[in-house]
DNA sequence: GCTATTTTAGACCGAATGGTCTATATTTGA
DNA sequence: TCAAATATAGACCATTCGGTCTAAAATAGC
């Protein structure tokens, strides 16, 4: 049987990944996460050791949220093309409706403990590395399948997506426009689309 | 003759602006700001209302810095296509070796004012308007000069220039590794080499 | 060089911070 | 059902937070 604690600790991340995506570490407040949970400090500090596990888990569960969303439309297509233009169309509107309310958890992240903790900037940069390496995998999948043209350049294409997404989620969310990424990833499709061969 | 307190006033903005820039807002303190001024607190609040205006005045700073430098190098062009490359190239290693310590104001302060500080938040937003029109100016003046093809969307092209940059500065300053951004600003280079008529 | 004005040092303030600890309440296993 | 183990409430703590205020110091105008 899960164990009282087990349930109240995922609670309490739950409710915290958000606060943590919004505001940040510093600007969030170990008061913000007690008013979001309804528990008193003994509850929380029962379950963590400080403010800085609960920030650290809670952005592995945002990013898995992410992950776990996103890795479900890759899933649905088939051919390389068809995963790439799941993650365009994923990410569409994203900047007025995340998974997980701030944005995204990667971008928010990587600014927010840069300088400021590094543990938790390492995470971060893991979850780039995993982020990078699935495109970078479709990819190449497109190559070895003969979909893709062998010269098309796995990890530099990968990086590049990644690029555009995140400078246009920036721009979208700076301006409250989620056009910004929308017709970013308009460009992204026909960009991808040139990976094929000529027919 | 220049007031010493106008003296004062700047001597503080320049010492809080890359403080602001690498921490954000809330992780700086007051007492960050003493210590890399050297002041009392009556000397920094003899100048300044509250933390928030300084730094709203310290990412003005900032922002003016980055602009500053960036449109001597374009400046220095004559042709659209130099005055594009010129900006690539200002970019180079700029996740290592920034104008401002701390990276670009304009990507930490869209993040960290995000939820926190939406008068700072305003004046970044600014900053990317003129950033994009910039892009779009030196694109438009191309296309006008003949020496663009009339199709290349310079609104389109400006959005997308900047955010393979952000996006670029995001992932070389998350993994401490400058390639990812040069990366970027390379295929930059190559993608508006295909502004330009063929000869 | 003297005075009127401006600027700064730093003691001080209340509020908020992250975190501890104990007594109580709840859950668990037999 | 009841005792042992676990989990939570909330009073409490030292520290730091942003900010004020007064007296001293530095500056400016003459």
């Amino acid at each position: 049987m899960i164990s009282k604690s087990a349930q109240t600790k995922q609670f309490i991340i739950e409710k915290a990944a958000p606060l943590f995506n919004k505001k940040g570490f510093a600007a969030t407040s170990m008061n913000d996460i007690l008013t979001a949970t309804g528990l008193a400090k003994g509850g929380v500090y029962g379950n963590f050791e400080s403010k800085e596990e609960i920030a650290l888990m809670a952005f592995e569960y945002a990013n898995d949220c992410l992950m776990n969303a996103l890795s479900g439309k890759i899933r649905q297509e088939v051919s390389a093309y068809d995963k790439l233009v799941a993650i365009f169309n994923f990410y569409y509107n994203y900047s007025i409706d995340p998974v997980l309310e701030g944005g995204c958890p990667l971008l928010n992240t990587a600014i927010d403990s840069d300088f400021n903790f590094p543990e938790l900037k390492e995470k971060a940069a893991q979850a780039l590395t995993k982020m990078l390496g699935s495109l970078e995998y479709i990819i190449n999948k497109g190559i070895s399948n003969k979909e893709f043209r062998k010269k098309v350049n796995a990890k530099a294409e990968s990086s590049l997506i990644f690029s555009v997404i995140e400078g246009g989620m920036m721009m979208s969310r700076l301006n409250d426009d989620p056009r910004y990424l929308n017709n970013l990833l308009a460009y992204l499709k026909v960009h991808v689309k040139n990976y094929k061969k000529k027919s």
